[in-house]
DNA sequence: AAATATTGGTTATAAATCATAACTAATTAT
DNA sequence: ATAATTAGTTATGATTTATAACCAATATTT
């Protein structure tokens, strides 16, 4: 049996557009499901006026009192001239504080406020909420299972290329 | 008890990034080991001088033969200004081809060239290998449910924001 | 200890990516 | 026939990301 053919002739690509090759590779549903979670993750995080790269920097800050800026370029994959900018932005608003480390006179203790922890709590609310919503289909097992596939995948990968987070 | 403290006083965060809070979070993990293949993809399209966006046109001029530019934007969710300077792009070297059509002479039926054929061929010989390389570590049945958490991820997205595909 | 190299943070700027407005020509709807 | 919509395009703007060069401070080398 040949492939299906619509009746009224040809005209293969004017109603359904088929996508065989790309449901085949992993990559190519990963990166739709990952545009589409960081499209709403964003939608969510609108109303705190954070962003995904300033949520992801008050999140480490939270979890790691007084760490340098550098520390948290590394840690977020983004380069230190870009850092600035967000770093700038946090402490304008007051969401967090610079401090000159006594022990190294060029570096900054970044630490959270209280404004900022207070707005951090709110975020990450709705950011669970969020989460909820888009993987609630899924069961806690595939949850951790996807997870796990993602582990794997990122520790592949460092072996060759180097991954960036933005 | 608290939690385990470096011997040597307290600089908690100047050794290693404390992830815990981000690590909860399903979206984190899948946009990390998503930028690690996208990145990593580039990287194995590169000697075919194609970009995700490129080669994702190929493969739909492909399995579309005479699909319509604004039918392959809307389908790769790219703006249809953007998805002109793409065509271009893969035109001007001959890989695929502009017809106008009979039917509507405002639009143009897209078709691969042998040339882009050709390529074609060969830069997806090459997409599968870095597909394999990257989830050589899942077994196919959890690829698979990756692939379905993909599709349900998605699906629910779909209902609230609009994704793209870039 | 002096000279040199490296690091943390910064500024300025460039490159790359992505989105919007406005237009022509052709088609469809009123 | 007129109006509205669609396909493709151009120009341009906004956003995002990367690079080069710099200062001050620390670390390393000799």
């Amino acid at each position: 049996m040949g492939k299906a053919v619509s009746k009224k002739g040809e005209q293969p690509s004017v109603d359904k557009t088929n996508f065989e090759t790309l449901n085949e590779f992993t990559g190519y549903h990963l990166k739709r499901a990952t545009n589409m979670m960081m499209s709403d993750l964003n939608a969510t995080l609108k109303p705190f006026e954070l962003r995904l790269l300033s949520y992801t920097a008050l999140v480490l800050i939270v979890d790691n009192p007084r760490i340098r800026m550098s520390q948290l370029a590394a840690a977020m994959d983004v380069e230190r001239p870009n850092m600035v900018v967000i770093v700038d932005a946090l402490e304008s608003r007051e969401l967090i504080s610079r401090q000159r480390l006594e022990t190294d006179r060029r570096a900054y203790a970044l630490n959270i406020t209280l404004a900022g922890r207070r707005l951090y709590e709110k975020a990450t609310v709705a950011v669970r909420a969020h989460e909820e919503r888009l993987t609630r289909q899924l069961d806690a097992q595939t949850r951790d299972k996807v997870i796990e596939a993602m582990k794997l995948i990122r520790k592949i990968g460092e072996l060759r290329t180097h991954e960036t987070y933005n």
